[in-house]
DNA sequence: CTTTAACCGAGACGGTACGTCCGGTCTTATG
DNA sequence: CATAAGACCGGACGTACCGTCTCGGTTAAAG
């Protein structure tokens, strides 16, 4: 297969060294002003070595963040027997890690990225999303089976309506990411916007 | 005040050539290769006259997208007595809208901009999204009135929760944005996800 | 006639600032290290400006040589009445002129550029060999009209066979350019190889 | 010795499919597009091969051209008794050798090396200028010796006013190569310039 | 008949320069 | 007198080669 290098012949420090210097310039310069060119130097590598293993800007950062955010974060959401507690804590989780500059700035970038590269975020989906929405389904047939959740209720709807209100606050910043507003977000979630009949 | 353009010389039609064909060329050649330079050359005008009125290739697209998909949009929400009738309504109509290829194209591009620049993400939910919350707001309120919507609510939070979903799915990709979609985050939304009482 | 920029636009300051830096250049570095965007970066330009006007590497050193040895070097040689002093005194110019490490770099990267490019090597003839050849031409038959050259002399040859050698050594190194060496030639060139009869 | 390679190890037949790469090459895509990974993977060859026994793309060229024109091409001039018809048969062989475009590019991709490197310019004139100018002078002798040739004539600047205007012409392509100016050269140097007294 | 040292093909690597594109500023000639 | 046209400096793009390096796999002389 003529133009595609050898996995084997790849030096892994300099992968790293690659993956390291993009966040590092990332929290540095910002998604704006990140250059293929400023990773290279950084990284104190040619900037070939970034082309031949990395098919787009997108892909490097996307790869950038998964080394970050720490790629098989497989952990199985807790299950205290109390649903709207674990949701809570999970959900506080995300908002003090977006709260970290760091953290914050790659996703932007990775996020930005996606937003316009159907492929990303294909690879998105399949590699960090789908995971994590598996666990949370997890989570919450645990909750259907002891009585905490209706057993007619779309799983994949009550995930998008727990998690997708943080994401959407933090991406479109229509407000403050707060502990408070997310123990809103289950409490309301779990009972309804109807009114309870008394 | 030196540097600041009066706004009485500015010629609209030449204003309106470069708002079109920023979307033009959105639709055209996407957001990653749309340039100031080829919105110059589209608009039949000297790149100059853009970096006058223009601070930003951000605030560009944000004033493009603004014309485009109809500034004053303050018409109300339908309010035909029954709520989730109505919402499923409205949210059927944004995901028709974001069907439409360049209405996606151009709202995609805001929002890359948005994630990245403070100011214009400021920019957008005071023009934007805090008026169009607005709406939705007073629609809840009027429920609230009639008793489909439980007086206790957080409507900031409800209005996340029922309109969060859409933007998301359509943001991250992470699955088909369908009539059936929404109607069921409208379902879900207003009856909670706890099991009901017998 | 789009693609071709307008010659009245042209900033001069600009064009002798990179004439000048790829000279200075030629001579601290050489030929081989010569590089567009060295003289880009010495004479302050961007190199779009330089790509902008030359449309390769050697007509840029072409123009700089023409610029450096004085386009216009349309004097007549000297007329003493004595055509092998006359000869002599050009040809010691000459060998002196190549004695400048300057001069000597320039002419050599021009070769350089015309050994391989025959529409340089056209322009090259036409805007300097050619006028210098007539130069030598008029003198020559001036020569034969005072009766020191022979009326049936090819001028042609004459002139490869008096000129020509200095150039060669010149440019293969086959021997050290003395003034010893021209007049030797000229005397060689003047009287024949062949013996005289008595 | 470290770092020198034996010699003895040498592949002879990966030094000849390099050179003979070289030549093919410069045949094909010409001087300033010739490259050392070019000819490696024309020859089958790893670069670090070419590297380890070339010093520069120079001296490899030079080889290249050495072993294409036949190195020890020590075969003396030919001997007629007839000086004139002796010197235009070769220079006139000259000619038609520089007709042949493997040839024609050979010989210039070796000219060009040879302006800016004194070091292979000093090898050039070694092993293949000085041997043909002994030749040359050897041929001359002789015609002294039979009285076709002055005496007192500077053999060394004989040669250059016979051989030189063909090499030249074809170097600065400043008028067409043809038996007939060879002959022209040969005769007018035989004669002189000077008119001959009836 | 093994060892072992060098060569060899392949190609990744840190670099430099290429020639192009565009950002943002400044100049000019036209309408 | 504003404005289109576009030259200008700067800098990043993605590509091509440079010359060095490491990697397995021959190959051939030495043991």
């Amino acid at each position: 297969m003529p133009g595609v290098p050898d996995p084997n012949r790849r030096s892994d420090a300099t992968r790293r060294a690659i993956l390291t210097a993009a966040i590092d310039l990332l929290g540095e310069v910002g998604y704006p002003k990140l250059t293929i060119e400023g990773i290279a130097r950084t990284a104190g590598v040619g900037k070939q070595t970034i082309y031949r293993w990395w098919a787009s800007k997108g892909s490097l950062i996307f790869e950038a963040f998964l080394a970050f955010a720490g790629d098989g974060e497989t952990a199985a959401l807790p299950d205290t027997g109390d649903l709207a507690a674990d949701l809570k804590l999970v959900l506080r989780a995300t908002v003090d890690e977006l709260d970290d500059p760091r953290y914050d700035k790659a996703m932007r970038a990775m996020h930005v990225e996606i937003v316009n590269d159907h492929l990303l975020a294909g690879e998105y989906v399949a590699r960090l999303e789908k995971p994590m929405r598996e666990l949370k389904k997890e989570r919450l047939r645990a909750a259907q089976r002891v009585g905490q959740l209706a057993e007619d209720v779309e799983l994949e709807v009550a995930i998008d309506m727990l998690f997708g209100p943080v994401l959407n606050r933090w991406l479109q910043r229509t407000g403050p990411l707060t502990h408070d507003y997310v123990d809103q977000v289950v409490d309301t979630a779990l009972r309804g916007l109807k009114p309870r009949k008394p």
